[in-house]
DNA sequence: ATGACTGATGGAATCAGA
């Protein structure tokens, strides 16, 4: 089976390239982020209508995570991170699908550095750390899967170099996301590809994509029963060369049965 | 070098993204 995580950067603009992709390459399941759209104006139906059983939790202007899977419904788990009632943004979003369980996630950006948008990301990140803690010590087959805003090595920056006070690129962050990995969970697409340059996003600015100017900040990340079962990764490259794409790309994993 | 696009909101200019 296949799985995949795309942030779309706004599903109003992006609906046709969505669907002309679940069209060509009929994942089995589904993770979006950056819906930019609030809950009542999701466009479900069109979903439904190719196929999809659908689960989301929107927001006004920004933010916005769902779940789609291929034939069957995914049965909602938790709408949010589940350790603190005080965040209203709309950046998590976890389910079962067919004895899997998938969480959909969008990390803060947290530029500038340093500000509070840091400090939340921060904060976020250790609220990840404490969550997915608990989800690996359940056993539950697991897949963390989205935008972590983080590019985990510089193998996976265009240009290290100038990203180093970058929210994205800080040490600190780096750390937290190596953490993740220390404690159980996969990085499916660097396992299967050691030492390749793979990007997941590229700015929309001075010709970034056609110069291969890049960033890895889209990730899978397999709980070890998931992960036994890894046989293919990659990215969908030709998704950011479509008719107004995303700034992300596509990126997949394919699963044995 | 923080600029350069793009999307959402709202109906222009601003915020946010990475």
């Amino acid at each position: 089976m296949r799985i995949a995580t795309f942030n779309v950067n706004g599903i109003t603009a992006r609906l046709p390239v969505v669907l002309n992709w679940l069209e060509a390459f009929r994942p089995d399941i589904v993770c979006l982020q950056e819906l930019k759209i609030p809950q009542e104006r999701f466009p479900a139906d069109a979903f439904r209508a190719a196929g999809y059983g659908v689960v989301w939790h929107g927001q006004i202007s920004w933010n916005g995570v769902a779940i789609l899977a291929k034939g069957t419904e995914p049965e909602e788990l938790h709408g949010a991170l589940p350790n603190d009632p005080e965040d209203r943004h709309s950046r998590y979003l976890e389910a079962e699908v067919g004895g899997l369980r998938i969480a959909s996630l969008y990390l803060p950006n947290g530029n500038p550095v340093p500000s509070p948008k840091f400090d939340y990301k921060l904060r976020w990140f250790s609220r990840l750390h404490e969550h997915a803690a608990s989800l690996l010590a359940s056993g539950v087959p697991t897949i963390l899967a989205g935008d972590f805003n983080v590019m985990p090595t510089a193998l996976d920056v265009y240009a290290p170099e100038r990203w180093l006070d970058d929210a994205l690129f800080r040490p600190e962050v780096r750390e937290a996301f190596r953490r993740l990995i220390a404690e159980g969970w996969t990085d499916a697409v660097r396992t299967l590809h050691p030492d390749q340059r793979i990007y997941t996003f590229w700015k929309y600015y001075r010709g970034a994509f056609e110069r291969d100017a890049g960033l890895r900040i889209d990730h899978l990340l397999l709980s070890p029963s998931v992960a036994s079962r890894l046989e293919a990764a990659g990215v969908d490259r030709g998704v950011r060369g479509a008719q107004r794409p995303s700034d992300h790309a596509p990126v997949w994993i394919g699963l044995t049965d």
